[in-house]
DNA sequence: AAATACATTAAAATGATTCTAAACTATTGA
DNA sequence: TCAATAGTTTAGAATCATTTTAATGTATTT
């Protein structure tokens, strides 16, 4: 359980201010003891019918896009019409569950380390993601 | 150089019926040598400028989806706002360069095979994925 | 405690994609 | 060959995620 003063805390070395809404976004995302893959409509819903807290999209989006590039939180590249975000921000990749639009981390046992061999000139690599698929075996019929 | 009679063959074999709006997003797709990767919206503007044909964007979304469900394209996973597909079916991956926000193939040499060694248990992996994001040196003011 | 800069908000705007229902066209089979 | 039919295209409306706006509110600084 981490405490509201290590939240605070962790804002204002970030240069974020600590405001209610923000305390409680870290709250639902970073009180936890495993990685959280959510939208921010799965967030949005935890706001407000578990919290019961009164929290503006918008700010939603703000803090979400804020975390993210402060590195508390990777977005995940997945084609869907919603974003993916992972409060796992350490180097490592994903099981999609297509029956269920979920996500699942890799073990880092599931997978060998990926090599890049060759780069595209000039440019410097900023991520390395895998996206396995996976669906029931027998609903093939897409 | 592909002829129309072979796009309407392939269009007859999927079940699909040889319009003149699919005939013409056949030729804009696959009558190239290399690969292309391309959203909706790139697809609209070759079909209206540089083909200065006219075809309802409806009809653009219906015949993508289409193709893609009969195989003849690959929808990319990337985080973005719009929908990339790639005329390459065949198993590969792809470098997203962040500066331009367009795709490049990966050449099987640049990367070495990406080995599942543990599956989700009851689901069978239906895509593997790796996306490469790359950006220029310099400018890694995000 | 006032001034300032940063945050939150509701509502409107945007942009990609999907839906609708009417008009159109390829195919089928008499 | 022609009418019936099943599949297709279309413009425009609808939807849905996300961003913008501009006004109000709040944390920080002095």
């Amino acid at each position: 359980m981490t405490k509201s003063v290590d939240f605070i805390d962790k804002l204002r070395k970030s240069g974020l201010r600590p405001t209610r809404q923000r305390l409680k976004i870290c709250e639902v995302l970073f009180d936890r003891d495993t990685t959280f893959h959510f939208t921010i409509n799965d967030l949005t819903k935890i706001i407000s019918e578990k919290l019961n807290e009164k929290i503006s999209l918008a700010t939603v989006y703000n803090t979400v896009h804020a975390f993210k590039n402060k590195g508390y939180l990777k977005e995940i590249s997945i084609n869907s019409d919603k974003s993916y975000f992972d409060t796992n921000t350490s180097v490592h990749h994903h099981f999609f569950d297509e029956d269920t639009n979920s996500l699942i981390d890799c073990d880092e046992n599931d997978l060998d380390e990926i090599k890049i061999k060759k780069n595209i000139t000039g440019k410097k690599i900023s991520s390395v993601e895998v996206l396995i698929k996976v669906a029931s075996d027998y609903q093939n019929q897409k």
